[in-house]
DNA sequence: ATGAATGCAAACTCTTTGCACATTG
DNA sequence: CAATGTGCAAAGAGTTTGCATTCAT
């Protein structure tokens, strides 16, 4: 049942995972580890790229970041949900609604059983235009 | 309605093209242009790296193949079925069933719609363990 | 004090691109 | 023969890693 801290490392306190965590906080939708590292630099902050990285590792890690694979590369977000969830993101704006619907979990575990696969785990993301990018 | 050739450039036809499809229409699950490449050598051929890449951007461009992007880079997959469909991936073996279900359609549509978003698409895969891979 | 975290640069992996040459239609 | 495809090697992009130094505990 518990997700969150297997052998969970206890992660010691440094300025640099905080202005992580809170940059990350602030930004609305997913964001790359180099856009956070612009932004702390931005702030005044001066910040080791690597060390943005591996701050991101660990919040997705210990569940406090959604990740999202992109060409691009990883995209995080500041978790808002616990459990699993999915996603619906706006192309335009990057604006992330965070979607729990028991539906889709049932389908993918119906449709997996039906064909004979266990330990069925999947991934989701709906991407579309929001109301506001449209207004434009 | 028709997704395929929009402004589709006329392909021409070599036989690395056709080598590329030939092999990826032989492998059973989604594999990598470093996969093919691999096949295609050890079968006696000899093609360059970037051939590939290029014949399976095309197929994927044409619809004739799947693409499911992964961590250690986009994967490829023969596409059997026409038109909009996902994927059922064994962790074991690699096997791949295409899924085709109004359901999931119809819950994403709802969804986005729900929060006012539009011009709708969405990515979804499914994995788990299959049968065979269970019998080890 | 002690070991984990940081920073920097080098290394790595996957993919794309420029360009001369070969091939297709 | 005109234009597209190929091959190679170099360049890009994103991410990871080795290692000396700094810092939290």
């Amino acid at each position: 049942m518990s997700e969150h801290q297997e052998g969970a490392p206890q992660r010691r306190h440094t300025w640099q995972r905080e202005a992580v965590r809170e940059s990350l906080r602030q930004r609305d939708g997913f964001v790359t580890a180099q856009d956070l590292h612009r932004d702390i630099a931005d702030s005044g902050q001066r910040i080791g790229l690597a060390t943005v990285y591996r701050a991101l590792a660990s919040l997705a890690e210990d569940g406090d970041a959604d990740t999202m694979l992109n060409t691009d590369g990883e995209h995080y977000r500041f978790c808002e949900t616990e459990g699993h969830h999915h996603h619906l993101v706006c192309r335009g704006c990057g604006a992330t609604e965070e979607i729990i619907d028991p539906l889709v979990e049932q389908w993918t575990a119906r449709v997996a059983e039906e064909h004979g696969y266990r330990d069925v785990t999947h991934t989701l993301n709906i991407f579309g235009t929001c109301v506001s990018c449209r207004a434009h």
